[in-house]
DNA sequence: CGACATATCTGACTAAAGTCAGGCATCATG
DNA sequence: CATGATGCCTGACTTTAGTCAGATATGTCG
């Protein structure tokens, strides 16, 4: 580790610490400490037992105790006992506390947009912060499924078909691709699966199966920002998982020599190259693997 | 501006908070609260002023006084009157504050480097780091003069030279070309420049001359990182202003079609292709600018 | 049930950060 | 050289954050 590296670290944290700083203090403009911003963010965020949102925010009890009970003296936030264990509580935002946490949110929107629009080059320098963030938070990079013909796991499908369509040398186009029926990549017949860091989708991977015991793998795909994480590795060993899971015993897939780092995660984990076994014009390489 | 853009945005800055607020806890273990740390490391850093320090850290003028008192008593900083100017005060590091400044920094250093070690793809990452660094303080890159034979000046040389490795067809070796002599570019028969961003140079130009009325541009480099601010444009108008400062009424350059972003941006700003003057093998387009 | 662990709360405290009004020396200017 | 502005300082204060030692209620397990 020289020390050039080290200068050129801290010169980043030296300029992402004024943007940081900012946006800590747009959270004062509410009338209210940031402890208690804080709890309340936490909370409109989606963490609603007690301990979780000390262990998250780093707080003492007593400390959490009291800026709750400031939230609740507001009228912002209610508690109640946990159904399942009456020591801990449950907190949630009231009607009041939602438009708190609305208008905290509105916050820390306007300050991205108003840094992303005094950036000259947004789209690449969000790239590098995606980088950045992946990079730096990829323990926090979940599996999980969800429903291919909607939202999120749509935005994924889009990127993947673009990319496709830079890199094969006569474009991409869905149309003339065997497109699996959506039911196909559902439970109980397949599976599709999303890559998610902090809310946002970053990969995907379908498992395409007609009730049968073979099936076939597709769509596996990566935010660039996210690459060289091993997050394909972990989508494809999730994905045989859901496989075995819905009694798979053999997997196949189609991919194209464009895709060189595809073909060596499929080699190096497994795969063998078998036979062609569709009539899609866009694949040249098909494999197959027994679980 | 889309909410998918704010909701990377705000990826971003929770990945970075975390580490920014860690670099602050470890601060604190030097026994001394983060408000008298953070002015000594700004004393550190070369801002003396009081109130230059003070406008930094955002803190009020009493708060400022007191910090400073703090330190004073602990032995760490001294402070006396501005020569100039009476009102105002100098801060500046003892013997024993310069020590307790380089375990500060060393604390700095070890989270940059226990953080770098622990990605995956270190040299990736600060490409990123310094592309998100330079896009958020790119108000704050300056030009200055600089030693073409010394260090941040050798360092933008060797980036220039590999880079034209990377780029010309048949590779790119300095002794098969035409090495200008140091002397040619430092006053006053030329000059060399390097923008510099928050101490660290991010990129270069020679303005080679002989003492006449005609001058060379000289390895204009700007760091991928920093390109699409430009800096090649800010780099070049320097140039120009020093040459015009050194009474040279033209101004040519060799370049090579490889380069094209470097060519357009030639053509924009009133250069003319004119006949080969040189041997060099390397370029094969040439250029002249009457100031 | 008793013993112990767990989760939160309360009271009493300290440290740090920040605010505000006014004071004092120094400077610039007519 | 009087006047007002400037830069820093001091004293008196408040707010916020954080700590710690119990208190209280609930859960777990033999």
């Amino acid at each position: 580790m020289d020390s050039l590296a080290t200068a050129r670290f801290r010169r980043f944290a030296r300029a992402v610490t004024a943007e940081v700083g900012a946006l800590d203090s747009s959270f004062l403009g509410r009338g209210r400490p940031l402890g208690a911003a804080r709890v309340l963010n936490a909370v409109g965020a989606g963490r609603t037992e007690v301990g979780e949102i000390r262990a998250y925010l780093g707080l003492d009890s007593g400390l959490m105790s009291r800026l709750l009970r400031s939230l609740e003296e507001e009228g912002l936030v209610a508690t109640a006992p946990h159904p399942a264990d009456a020591r801990r509580r449950v907190a949630s935002l009231t009607e009041a506390g939602r438009g708190e946490f609305e208008a905290y949110e509105a916050l820390s929107d306007a300050r991205a947009v108003a840094l992303l629009e005094r950036a000259s080059h947004a789209d690449d320098l969000l790239h590098a912060m995606d980088r950045v963030a992946l990079v730096l938070g990829q323990e926090a990079i979940g599996i999980v499924e969800a429903d291919p013909t909607r939202e999120p796991a749509r935005a994924c499908l889009a990127a993947y078909y673009a990319e496709l369509a830079t890199r094969f040398p006569g474009g991409f186009d869905v149309a003339l691709s065997f497109d699996p029926e959506a039911a196909a990549m559902v439970r109980p017949r397949g599976t599709f699966l999303l890559a998610v860091a902090d809310g946002l989708p970053v990969g995907c991977v379908g498992l395409k199966g007609d009730g049968g015991p073979v099936a076939e793998i597709k769509r596996l795909w990566v935010d660039p920002a996210a690459r060289g994480l091993g997050l394909a590795r972990r989508l494809m060993r999730a994905a045989e998982a859901a496989a075995r899971d819905l009694g798979i015993r053999t997997l196949r897939l189609d991919t194209n020599s464009a895709l060189p780092e595809a073909l060596a995660l499929y080699r190096r984990s497994g795969w063998v190259e078998i036979d062609r076994f569709n009539d899609d014009p866009y694949p040249d390489l098909f494999f197959e693997k027994t679980l």
